[in-house]
DNA sequence: GTGAAAGCGCTAACAT
DNA sequence: ATGTTAGCGCTTTCAC
């Protein structure tokens, strides 16, 4: 038995202030006129019933809802913690409420989801992070952006590819290409040669851009790609270590390591370790992302630094500013953070 | 100019249905008996029509809101975003929405997203980690958590002190106190005597717990309390750092250091390095959290695990099992993770 | 400056 | 099994 809800409502305040519904209406929205004295009264009921208004009632009659939908991956690792921050801090300066969801990579999931933030009519809805996307995928996404246009809320797509030019949304990324080349570069111009990549699931957008910038930095070196140096799986710290060790056990030689994130370069550090390598002596790698506690690792570990908060920032600015309806696109930079795990390649 | 919302209502499904909008709104709802046939017109001008419920009209009607909110310090330390991803994969096995947001510590700005939770008329609020408290707090907490009971919300605060006795909430606690008191101990087991303690701003509850356990373990071992050997202030890694340097600048001695979490024992362990400790031959540290990377700290970090994702799904839990309307409590243990940053003290 | 009244889209009696 | 109707609590014309 839930009990009844025995709040009071607007009537109530009107009644105990003496107006009408809408005068406690119009003074509580703020801007209309209204006298000071009627004002006051109404504040003081307000407070004497203890009384706040009904989010849904208001959002039913036409008010926008104050509230902002991300949908990401997961939450707890911190290129994603860090976005999501940015978009919480940005959503409450903006005097917005933040609801959070989880995909875990499902790409059936994201669309149920998507769903379910239409029916909230939220004011925008970010999607962070990438997903495996099919035919189907883009035929549903398709439809649901167009449901969100015209239920007023923007679509906004954050640290992954825009959805393409026939949906409706908006675009915020950061230079993924450009990172790794950058990463790939700090190895190469450093003497290194053979360079292990370890990549993220293939498919998967996010690290497929990221050796394409690998291949890239390579391509301007002359130096051709070993597909044996780019190993393609799990992106976590125990994928990092595990397929590192793998690559050692099969006899693969070489002197850099480009890991997909910092918690992947954590996991190929203790590998190189347990076979008996030195970091940065024997072997140097570079990161990517630039996790907090990345100067903490051993050696403290050079990466490559993404705007995070930046991006959760930017993507919710987008979506508020009224400003032109149409599609839009926004790319943010990236920058190298020097610290002790690359070293000068040892000559042959 | 905001776009009128031109999306389907239920009155347009039962139009194209051939039915009542009471049909629609209950073979949607699912468990009402509706035929097959009709159900199935009635799908089919859904999806025709792409019509998805309006979730504040369904609110406001008098169904559950379907939303949990989870109002906390901040999101990006691994103590909260594990906590917070405990709540959300709860919430979302219960097909509840999660609304988040941060106070960052400040008391007023709790109580003022409190009302707006209010506003949305949550199933649940979820407070995570303390907040200093004062008179005027626990009054106007005291009402608000009134109003939340009384328009049907559960009010739980996780990892942080029950509210009191006079405020109907729900308690979520891990065991504070003896955890700091097995950490302590651990060290006092290795033989160190002299042990630094890192703990939080004072008067910050959950931190004057841990330092309660660091007492409480002393004592067991009838070792008096140096003050000299207790430092309060900031928890983050640089807060670890500066401390640890003062401290040793100011010429205390000790042996052993209890952090206060592990990105204090982080910034601990890179502050004695710079003043010529080793780790753990000269000093032995223990933290308290076990985050993500604390295995790969140099040295791996033995400390506290605590139950993050547990506590936030116990949260959940407790708010939407409707058992019992009474107040609750739940205390969920800790353990020490044994690593490689604490060896017996070397004997003087 | 203030009030009356018409919805917003849905659910839940209450009929039939 | 299905239809009718009265609200849920608020904002917003339209009058005065």
């Amino acid at each position: 038995m839930s009990q009844p809800s025995k709040r009071p409502t607007i009537r109530d305040v009107a009644r105990a202030a003496g107006v009408s519904v809408a005068t406690v209406s119009r003074a509580l929205s703020g801007d209309y006129p209204v006298s000071t004295a009627t004002r006051a009264r109404i504040q003081r009921a307000v407070r004497d019933l203890d009384y706040v208004v009904n989010a849904h009632a208001r959002a039913l009659s036409g008010a926008t809802s104050k509230v902002v939908a991300i949908l990401m991956k997961e939450t707890v690792t911190p290129f994603y913690a860090h976005i999501a921050a940015g978009v919480e801090a940005e959503a409450a300066e903006h005097g917005r409420l933040c609801l959070v969801c989880t995909t875990h990579g499902d790409a059936d999931r994201e669309l149920e989801i998507i769903k379910l933030m239409r029916e909230q009519h939220a004011d925008a809805v970010i999607l962070v992070g990438g997903v495996v996307e099919n035919e189907e995928y883009r035929e549903r996404m398709k439809r649901y952006a167009i449901g969100l246009a015209d239920a007023g809320s923007k679509l906004v797509t954050c640290a992954r590819p825009p959805l393409g030019p026939d949906i409706p949304a908006i675009a915020v990324e950061y230079d993924n290409v450009g990172g790794a080349y950058a990463a790939t570069s700090h190895l190469l111009s450093a003497g290194h040669r053979r360079i292990l990549m370890l990549a993220g699931p293939d498919g998967f957008t996010t690290s497929d851009q990221r050796v394409v910038g690998y291949r890239n930095a390579l391509a301007a070196y002359k130096i051709a790609v070993d597909p044996a140096l780019i190993s393609h799986g799990d992106m976590g710290r125990d994928g990092g270590y595990d397929r590192t060790a793998a690559v050692l056990d099969r006899g693969v030689e070489f002197t850099g390591v480009f890991a997909g994130n910092d918690n992947t370069a954590a996991g190929a550090i203790a590998a190189l370790r347990d076979r008996g390598r030195r970091v940065p002596e024997d072997v140097s790698i570079i990161g990517f992302d630039d996790v907090p506690l990345a100067g903490d690792l051993n050696p403290p570990l050079t990466t490559v630094h993404l705007p995070h908060e930046e991006l959760g920032r930017t993507a919710v600015k987008m979506a508020l500013q009224g400003n032109g309806s149409g599609r839009q696109h926004v790319m943010l930079g990236t920058h190298i953070v020097v610290r002790d795990s690359v070293t000068t390649a040892t000559p042959h």
